[in-house]
RNA sequence: GGGCGGUUAGUUCAGCUGGUUAGAAUGCCUCGCUUACACCGAGGAGGUCGUAGGUUCGACUCCUACACCGCCCA
């Protein structure tokens, strides 16, 4: 590097540079053979269709911080890349591609679906792992994983067939929570629950005549029903889903509820069927709710399915899988008076039901209501509570064991309130639906014999409408592999379950799958268990606690012994990025612009210890770029120049207090850098580097170098020279798993064999990370450092203030502190250069001072800028004595503090020495302040 | 309804286990093209740490209540 090497530095061509070379020397492979320790994490496979969001751009560059951090350490690193495939997702994009073809799924059939899939799949499944490579991620590519690959499928089958013979998983026909847009069932936490404005209609539900004529009874209502000629009693019923009134098999009351006690077990004629339903009873119905009387839909409710499996309730299907109104289970006689609704949308027959209701005089009054509505967290659709066929996993015992690992300490949250969330809702655990109705993910390895059984023995459903009905099997196979003929009855009809899994059945096997599992590899044994997993807070019940389940289940060891949690990445004001929004921060254009280590550190350096979200600013990144540049420019500084680069550090003899000062300064930052990394506290991590090499080696130790690197003293320039590159080669080295390309573009400039922290192997990554070394730590330097920096601030504060602009000025200090005279002496050639003075003199405290200056104390000394004819004395009198007021102020409080009996007797020793230095300190300035000003007025 | 998190300079945030003159960045003001960097350098102004109590010799830090904002669960 020299002059001719920009001063703005370009990242563009360094980054794609760099990360070519990386991968093509393997560098991210791990030693299959080492003996080094393993540390290994797997990616949160990203969506193979996706691509990369800033939550991913703050999840990777927190994992390559670590992995890169780790390998240096000595570490036998390997970072796993994968994608996932994502089955709602994929099947959506893809149908969608599909419309502009005037194509649908259905329409092309299973297998040529499927195909299509996979040609979308190797088209655009890239782009995510390319991005990932633009952010300099330090993946082993050669490990990469698909969880549709071959070995992940083998992997997913085994998992369900071993949880099948551990009976952890069955078949159950259940309410579901079913999505009508993408035609499949979800989980429970696959859906969002949204507050929305809706209505509560009141519906009067009449008593069947001869339960009215046989008894008297209370009702809640007794008025008339339009059109009705005679007296009608009927209960209402208040719902916020009039719909689903066609499929009511009971109204329900609470027992305790004095105005329907009479009513149970009375029958009720449904409006519009006309079908008869019992009144019952039933703790769950709370009375202060609506009527206190509520309609009960077994098949379209989840507390109402919970109700009819009490009270033996029939369940009445009402809608077809895209949520529109069926009658197939409907008597004809139920359907006559209704036949217009059949086909209706959901929406539109809830519309055309309260009109009828309106029109015959059952509608009782409309009420704005606001409720909880379910929705598809992939589409938004509301979420239709629907009957039917499912596969899920018992989790109890699998829950159990999750929550022992982590009660253990075998895995712990990082930051801990996360563990609090994690096993709050493990304990809360429901059974897992893991069936989708998709054709785009793990096919489901369950046969059903569909085999004709020749003599049937059943006479039983000799009145069934079906004259041909045949008798089949129906025998369940949970196999591997396609078994040849059923087990059973032999025959070979056999139909594969149509449905896949959930996506989440597969990703919960990520850290072993990916190693080969169930296959007993090599790398399953040695990355086994995984070491820390780092993933946002809004996927720990998706997918960690499932990994959790599953890896002690499987693999009888916790998946990873550390979870790091982060926050959500969002925009300026704090809003979830979001397309819809049009809020989104596109990473590869920040890439683009600032180049990926800018940005990395720019989110690095925003996590909070406390794991907050991070609102992600321009400003914040034009900062992260600027100190990039700088790094930039004080490495063309220190490069500058053959002899530069090569400089080495080969003893320590002859350093001067400044170098002293950077080299205990550079020892401090190494131990507090690497002691915040192994507490996982990246942003403090950053910011502390960020002060370090900004704040402390620019600023100061590069500039009071100048001077000697510019003098004649060959000797002297070498000695800085050679201080300057090892602290930078060492903070390169420190920088690296922040900001991979620019360490390594600059690392790759020096010459130098001779730094003296270990080797300089070819790549930044395979050197050895900086260890502190406590014979270059040095409190004293430290310290007089302190106080120079704090004169020359000093000093340059007066001069503004006064407007003195010109270099040609006289220092005078006056100390009998044999230390501070010292540091002042040996500082005086940079005293010189950075508070521009071109003379400096020390005076014994006895010798007059000088009246046409003005003075000012630092610690313990005081100095005079002499300004002949320039001073107005009337004016330094009075900053002065402001000077001294604030002092005093301080001197108050620590003597108030000091006098207090409670404070003296109870307060730890160190404190109290503590104050009482300072109350020396202070009081010495003021003595000098007050001498001083006693000198000028006198 | 239950739980969690937040409230500190104009703005965005640090400040862990109680003792600092409460920090940084950015913005603002005043200077400066000094041979690494104007994506820079020097100096400066700017805060009763959400409110009210309490614990303590001492509270931004611990406790309680409240207010507002946000998230999760039901």
């Amino acid at each position: 590097m020299n002059q001719e090497i920009p001063k703005i530095y370009d990242p563009k061509e360094v980054e794609q540079k760099w990360y070519k070379i990386w991968e093509e020397s393997k560098l991210f492979t791990p030693d299959n053979n080492s003996d080094k320790k393993p540390f290994t994490i797997v990616i949160p496979p990203p969506n193979v269709t996706g691509n990369l969001h800033m939550g991913h751009a703050l999840d990777n560059s927190i994992q390559d911080l670590l992995i890169r951090y780790k390998r240096m350490q000595g570490f036998n690193a390997l970072w796993i890349p994968g994608t996932d495939h994502a089955g709602i997702a994929t099947q959506n994009v893809v149908a969608k591609a599909l419309r502009k073809e005037d194509l649908t799924k259905d329409k092309l059939g299973r297998e040529k679906f499927l195909e299509r899939v996979w040609q979308w799949k190797e088209e655009y499944g890239g782009n995510i792992t390319r991005q990932l490579r633009r952010l300099g991620s330090a993946l082993d590519w050669t490990r990469e994983r698909f969880t549709m690959d071959e070995g992940l499928s083998k992997a997913v089958t085994r998992e369900f067939v071993t949880l099948y013979k551990d009976g952890l998983v069955y078949r159950g026909k259940r309410l579901v929570n079913w999505c009508p847009k993408c035609g499949t069932a979800i989980s429970d936490i696959e859906v969002e629950h949204a507050s929305k404005k809706g209505k509560l209609w009141w519906i009067k539900y009449p008593l069947e005549k001869s339960e009215t004529q046989n008894s008297k009874l209370e009702t809640n209502s007794k008025s008339e029903i339009k059109n009705s000629k005679q007296k009608t009693y009927y209960i209402v019923v208040a719902t916020t889903r009039p719909e689903t009134m066609l499929g009511d098999t009971a109204v329900a009351v609470n027992p305790k509820d004095k105005r329907y006690k009479k009513l149970i077990g009375k029958l009720l004629v449904l409006p519009l069927t006309n079908r008869k339903i019992p009144v019952i009873k039933d703790d769950f119905v709370d009375p202060e709710f609506g009527s206190g009387a509520v309609k009960v839909t077994p098949a379209h409710d989840p507390n109402d399915f919970a109700m009819g499996e009490r009270h033996d309730l029939p369940r009445i299907n009402i809608l077809t899988p895209d949520a529109k109104i069926t009658f197939q289970e409907f008597s004809e006689e139920e359907k006559s008076a209704i036949k217009e609704l059949e086909g209706l949308d959901r929406y539109k027959a809830r519309a055309r039901i309260v009109e009828l209701l309106e029109e015959k005089g059952f509608l009782e009054k409309i009420e704005d209501y606001e409720n909880s509505v379910g929705e598809c967290y992939r589409c938004k659709q509301v979420i239709e509570p629907y009957l039917s066929d499912q596969w899920y996993v018992k989790v109890a015992d699998l829950a159990r064991n999750a929550i022992r690992v982590v009660e253990e300490g075998k895995i712990k949250y990082v930051p801990d309130r996360w563990t609090k969330v994690y096993l709050q809702w493990m304990m809360n655990l429901k059974d897992w639906c893991i069936s989708r109705q998709l054709w785009w993910g793990h096919r489901i390895p369950v046969y059903y014999c569909k085999s004709e059984i020749r003599n049937p023995k059943s006479e039983t459903n000799s009145n069934s409408k079906d004259q041909n009905s045949k008798q089949y099997c129906e025998e369940v196979i949970v196999s591997e592999t396609k078994p040849s003929k059923c087990p059973k009855c032999g025959g070979t009809q056999l139909e594969q379950d149509p449905d896949v899994f959930d996506t989440w059945f597969s990703s919960a096997l990520w850290p072993f799958s990916t190693l080969g599992w169930p296959e007993e590899t090599k790398d399953l044994k040695t990355f086994y268990p995984t070491d820390v997993l780092v993933t946002g807070y809004d996927i720990i019940t998706f997918w960690v606690s499932r990994m959790i389940m599953m890896g002690v289940h499987f693999m009888k060891k916790a998946p990873f012994h550390t979870v790091f949690i982060h926050g959500l990445v969002r925009d300026a004001s704090g809003k979830k990025m979001s397309k819809s929004f049009g809020n989104v921060i596109d990473p590869i254009e920040i890439i683009d612009q600032v180049g990926a280590d800018a940005l990395r550190f720019a989110l690095i350096s925003l996590i909070t210890g406390q794991g907050q979200d991070i609102k992600l600013t321009q400003d914040k990144i034009t900062e992260a770029r600027n100190f990039t540049n700088k790094i930039w420019n004080v490495s063309r500084f220190v490069l500058m120049g053959q002899d530069r680069r090569t400089a080495g550090l080969s003893d320590l003899k002859d350093l001067e207090l400044a170098d002293r000062w950077i080299l205990s300064r550079y020892q401090n930052t190494v131990k507090d850098v690497t002691e915040l990394l192994e507490g996982y506290d990246f942003g403090e991590t950053a910011r502390k580097l960020y002060d370090f090499l900004w704040g402390e080696f620019c600023d100061w130790y590069v500039e009071i170098s100048k001077s000697d690197l510019y003098s004649d003293d060959a000797k002297r320039k070498q000695r800085v020279q050679g201080v300057l590159l090892y602290v930078l080669e060492g903070s390169l080295r420190l920088m690296h798993p922040f900001m991979p390309f620019i360490s390594e573009e600059i690392s790759s400039a020096v010459v130098s064999s001779t730094v003296v922290q270990g080797e300089r192997p070819g790549f930044l990554l395979q050197a050895e990370w900086p260890k502190s070394d406590k014979n270059l730590i040095d409190q004293k330097a430290e310290a007089a450092m302190e106080l120079l920096k704090q004169m020359i601030v000093k000093i340059r504060n007066l001069k503004a203030e006064m407007k003195v602009q010109t270099k040609d000025i006289e220092l005078i200090f006056v100390t009998d502190n044999k230390e501070s005279l010292q540091a002042l002496k040996e500082g005086e050639p940079f005293i010189k250069t950075l508070a521009k003075a071109n003379k400096v003199n020390f005076v014994d405290k006895a010798k007059q001072k000088p009246a046409q200056a003005i003075s000012a104390v630092v610690a313990d000394v005081e100095f005079f800028i002499p300004l002949q004819g320039l001073i107005d004395i009337g004016a330094e009198v009075e900053r002065l004595k402001n000077e001294e007021q604030k002092i005093e102020l301080a001197l108050n409080q620590i003597t108030k503090l000091l006098g207090n009996p409670g404070f003296t007797a109870k307060a730890p020793p160190e404190a109290i020495e503590q104050q009482k230095t300072k109350q020396l300190e202070l009081n010495e300035k003021k003595k000098i302040i007050a001498e001083r000003v006693k000198a000028l007025v006198g």
